[in-house]
DNA sequence: GATAATTATATTGTGCACAATATAAACGAT
DNA sequence: ATCGTTTATATTGTGCACAATATAATTATC
């Protein structure tokens, strides 16, 4: 087992650069249509299905509502969502599209064959890393539910 | 070749999630030392060789000024490192590992497993998918430089 | 049906990321 | 030596992420 691990041997740091990278290469696509990379996400989840509550869409992307509030908020300026408070629970916000998103799904059609191409790898090997990446993610999203290494003296410093 | 992709389809979505999952996990570990995930990859690098300029580490995270600045000031103030103007060249901040910082690298020789133990998979399962990560990042990066699919109304604005 | 517990969103504050720009030092060519 | 170019860092401004907390509405319990 080795000790002291080069930088680019910590799976940790590749998936972190991996992640960025591929937002950066995004990027100028992105601005053509005058959205960013997380904004980009809630118009995935919003096209699959017209209408979310935050609460939704927090879920499906896990994020929490101090960065989907004001993200919302900024997708409402460019009028590309509506937000409305539900009259039957009035502490639920309902996101739907506006008119300009859904424009957008057309023009951002070609956005995932992006990765496909520059990825260099065919549809089964995409496939089959993503699959792997998404059973890492799981294992690490239940391990860190569990706190494994910080029994001790972190979180239950509140007690 | 399929026209509308699940959110959960897209590898760029995946590895998105995957590395916020994993900075999740990490951070109860991190909070022990006093450091964010960007610090503990700065003091990676660090402990590969004591000494630094603020260009390197950039190159070796590649991450820029505008992120490594501010938050090598930070670093700074809680004393894991020091800041130093070379004499020689003036331009160039050499960054070096305070004692503090040195400190920490015993403390910190747990994380790398922390991951490993959570991912559920052994060694060799980690390389592979550490090296088409990185395979990916390289390709990816070069098709950014490239600009692919901008050339038209994007960057090149700028002329 | 008042009160406690839960739920959904919002707010605040800190720390990245990164584009765009500024500044200042070093270097190169004349 | 001087001027233009390159190089290294810093600054500014915007937009995430996320912890911690607040607020307000709903639901459950008695």
């Amino acid at each position: 087992m080795k000790e002291y691990l080069n930088l680019q041997d910590h799976l940790c740091f590749s998936i972190y650069a991996c992640s960025r990278a591929i937002s950066r290469m995004y990027r100028p696509l992105l601005n053509k249509l005058g959205i960013t990379y997380p904004q980009y996400l809630v118009l995935l989840v919003l096209w699959e299905k017209g209408e979310r509550s935050i609460k939704e869409i927090g879920e499906r992307l896990d994020l929490d509502s101090g960065t989907l509030t004001p993200l919302l908020k900024r997708m409402e300026e460019k009028q590309l969502i509506q937000r409305t408070r539900l009259k039957t629970d009035e502490r639920v916000v309902k996101i739907s599209l506006a008119p300009k998103g859904e424009v957008l799904h057309e023009e951002a059609a070609c956005i995932p064959s992006a990765l496909v191409e520059s990825s260099g790898m065919n549809i089964e090997e995409i496939v089959e890393l993503n699959e792997k990446i998404k059973a890492l993610t799981k294992r690490v999203l239940s391990a860190e539910s569990h706190n494994y290494f910080t029994k001790q003296d972190d979180d239950s410093i509140i007690e």
